[in-house]
DNA sequence: TACAAGATCTTGGTACGCCATAATATGGCA
DNA sequence: TGCCATATTATGGCGTACCAAGATCTTGTA
């Protein structure tokens, strides 16, 4: 952000979004709100009509999701929406485990408040919405408060893979977050990692974020367990 | 691989890749291994020439290889290789850090003398490769050990985060590991890795495994600062 | 010399067409 | 009637041509 040479600053912020990545974000957002159900095809032209632009760009997008692991291409048959598996899940949570622990232990070896008071904000904005039932609002909120557990020790880096990887699990995350008690059971666990992080408790912030997220991931298997096959 | 019905063992392992996976696959190389440099422009058309493809190909490998990291796009301008920053290879060693010494401990965990056995045996061909002085041999068979660490467990999505960030700073790799004595500090490392998951000591096989990034690591950071800038 | 007009380069995006393959439908022949 | 060979269709893989718009380089002229 070293834009702020001469009368730069005043700069419009314009979209500069192409065609492609709004289409993107729209075929993601698709599939991550379950509009398109793993298992289903996802035929170019269709989706040239349905997303009204051209054959290369529906390419392209296939492309990025499919190296984002959203979708899967069965040679000679095409791309479909990946599947995500039990197993593939809990793999998922845990490497969201390794890093979110590293990040808390740094964040917490930091020992400056103004990390603590960030987080509790978040934490606040995250029962705020529990209280709301505003479970899009937990989950971004819950998004913000990792968010900024990572960019506080700038860990931009690893903060793009737990993204990368958590919209793979998305639709597990809001499942987890209705299960009875996680609106105190959750919000409890994250603030035992601020409470840790503002003792300056590196490895006690560790622990209290394998924690939580080893409670989300034993959710979602129970989750998981519910239906016959997560397809 | 449950394709040994009836007759179909026989059936020719076609290479069954797109011209794009080649496509993808050479230009990846090519940028890995340096015949383009970090700030290069990547112009499509030129592409289309050296690969004797289409646009519409190059374009796709270019998205994929944006989605990975190795590319960047400058809005109005067109693709680059990506610059690595001192700080970014500094995350990148960070994360596999936490990743492989995860792996490490589950792997100790196993008690499956089998593991040991197979990572040993990387790490003889390691260790010759060395003295041969193949040193892209030392890489191919670093890769391996790790591999092996993860795909003993079964952690192929960590696995495939650890490769995606490893392509990324390949060429400190092929820097480090040709640093004086790291012929034998090296194999040393990962042999404490080996032996702490034989006695089945989980938490020492996770210090070995970080201590042995952080050497990696810190080479890195010398070489880096070597150079005035790694552009 | 300095500046403005125009040419050029390059990407973003579109449209269309061709080919290969897989699956399915169809039809002819024993 | 039953089965095999041949269309047909659907779809992805790949290529070409084209246009618009922004950035950059050239060049001609005042």
């Amino acid at each position: 952000m070293n834009d702020d040479a001469h009368g730069a600053a005043i700069r419009v912020e314009r979209p500069a979004k192409t065609l492609r990545e709004l289409a993107l974000d729209k075929v993601r957002e698709a599939i991550v709100n379950g509009y398109f159900r793993p298992g289903d095809r996802l035929v170019e032209r269709d989706l040239c009509a349905q997303l009204g632009v051209s054959r290369t760009i529906v390419r392209e997008v296939l492309r990025h999701l499919e190296s984002e692991g959203l979708v899967a291409n069965l040679p000679n048959k095409g791309p479909i929406v990946a599947h995500l598996n039990h197993d593939e899940a809990k793999q998922i949570y845990e490497i969201r485990g390794a890093l979110e622990g590293m990040a808390a232990r740094l964040c917490a070896e930091q020992n400056n408040p103004a990390i603590a008071d960030a987080l509790d904000k978040s934490l606040e904005d995250i029962k705020s919405s529990y209280r709301d039932k505003d479970m899009a609002g937990v989950l971004a909120h819950t998004s913000s408060f990792y968010q900024t557990l990572f960019s506080m020790v700038d860990r931009h880096i690893a903060w793009g893979v737990v993204n990368l990887l958590t919209v793979r699990i998305n639709h597990l995350r809001s499942m987890t977050i209705k299960t009875q008690n996680r609106d105190v059971q959750g919000p409890a666990q994250m603030a035992r990692i601020v409470d840790a992080i503002r003792r300056g408790d590196g490895e006690g912030a560790y622990q209290a974020a394998m924690d939580h997220v080893a409670g989300a991931s034993a959710i979602a298997q129970a989750v998981l367990s519910g239906h016959e096959r997560i397809d």
